[in-house]
DNA sequence: GTCTATAGAGAGATAGAC
DNA sequence: GTCTATCTCTCTATAGAC
């Protein structure tokens, strides 16, 4: 990534961004090195401490700064009122399709929390908790109508959060499905869940109980040493 | 970690083995330091090499493993024959109990395959391509009979694969709820969602365009540099 | 099989010239 | 704002004594 020399700062900053973004997502945080990032930057290693004041905080801007940007898009998104059913399609429509266009900060702020420090982490987990807090308030609200019928409203919304955001660990641009596609399915069964209903039909017919089978001994390399 | 002195390969071993997966769990491949896991286990970071030829066969080693005692526990869970219904339900049984009794195997399988070389991810990735197809077998089964309306069974197997494993970052033990509880719960869901039939109704009432923001600008640290 | 000691590479971060 | 140079630390991996 070859650079024009001289400064441009703003334009560093973004170029910096990017690439953080690309590297972190593809080899995570600790295996990325700061030098490999002002490499793809087409900068020094060192000049990159006039963007941030060390690697942690780079990381946490990166996280914060989505946050707050899928917070904002979340609260213009949303319908203020409506049926339940309204609320949690317009949740998931908007879901997918942020979902869409930006998997790599998805992704990182999902895969990066174990790289935070104890107090950026802490200030991460209270805005997701936010976020799942607006999706169990349409569920809660659904089953209060009869609009919805599920067992466990807190395991939906984990449920659903995990079913949606699982979009970007495999979603590549060009694929098979538009993001209208992709709404439309994913839509469809999210409703299909909350309207549930039908739980205990199927599970008589194959209840016994489903052991899982203790570990293989000797897992690391046999043979060795 | 005290450490009784002297030989004792297969224990030092298995101690490799459960430090190694909870490290990993915790902090990250690129971040666990091979002195950490030795201080883990209460022996000398070089010794650790008579157990892995490099830090990288260690994971491949976990990982494999992991996969392994998967399938076969998988294979010895499911129906071989039965409706599509029951055979879902089995499986979701499985995947449910498979993840509360092993997270951080489970959890480093998703989260790890980044830090695999080459050839080892692609042993990991055409592994986990067979497990897929499995819960794809079953979902194809049902639409054919009528058992289940799902718009794209693709998306449904990633959807309730999604679903399912987002169990392991959650999960831990002595929770409000057993493993029955969570096992009914998912089977609920898992089912409602595969029965669907649904999907069109609730979509024309939102269904206006759902635009996702542009990016803040700026956003590295304000007034530093 | 475990230990001590160390080689050799690469990491994050800082200083000062331009 | 960027560069070069370097400090200091930690990492993986190896060698050889016991």
């Amino acid at each position: 990534m070859a650079r024009i020399a001289g400064s441009s700062g703003p334009r560093t900053e973004e170029a910096i961004r990017r690439a953080g973004l690309s590297l972190i997502a593809t080899h995570g945080y600790a295996a990325m090195s700061l030098r490999q990032l002002a490499a793809e930057v087409g900068i020094q290693q060192g000049s990159l401490y006039n963007y941030f004041r060390n690697k942690q905080e780079f990381l946490f801007d990166l996280i914060r700064g989505h946050m707050l940007d899928l917070h904002a898009a979340l609260d213009a998104a949303l319908l203020p009122e409506g049926s339940a059913e309204a609320r949690l399609t317009r949740f998931t429509e908007f879901h997918v399709a942020y979902h869409v266009e930006r998997p790599q900060e998805v992704f990182i702020c999902y895969s990066e929390l174990r790289s935070l420090e104890p107090d950026n982490l802490a200030a991460v987990v209270a805005m997701r908790r936010d976020y799942e807090r607006k999706l169990g308030e349409i569920l809660d609200d659904g089953r209060a109508t009869g609009e919805f019928h599920l067992a466990d409203t807190r395991m939906a919304t984990l449920a659903i959060l995990a079913m949606l955001s699982g979009i970007c660990t495999w979603y590549k641009p060009g694929g098979r499905l538009s993001t209208d596609g992709l709404q439309e399915i994913f839509t469809g069964m999210v409703l299909a869940l909350a309207r549930g209903e039908t739980q205990a039909l199927a599970r008589g017919e194959a209840a016994e109980t489903v052991a899982v089978p203790a570990r293989r001994r000797g897992a690391l390399r046999a043979g060795i040493g």
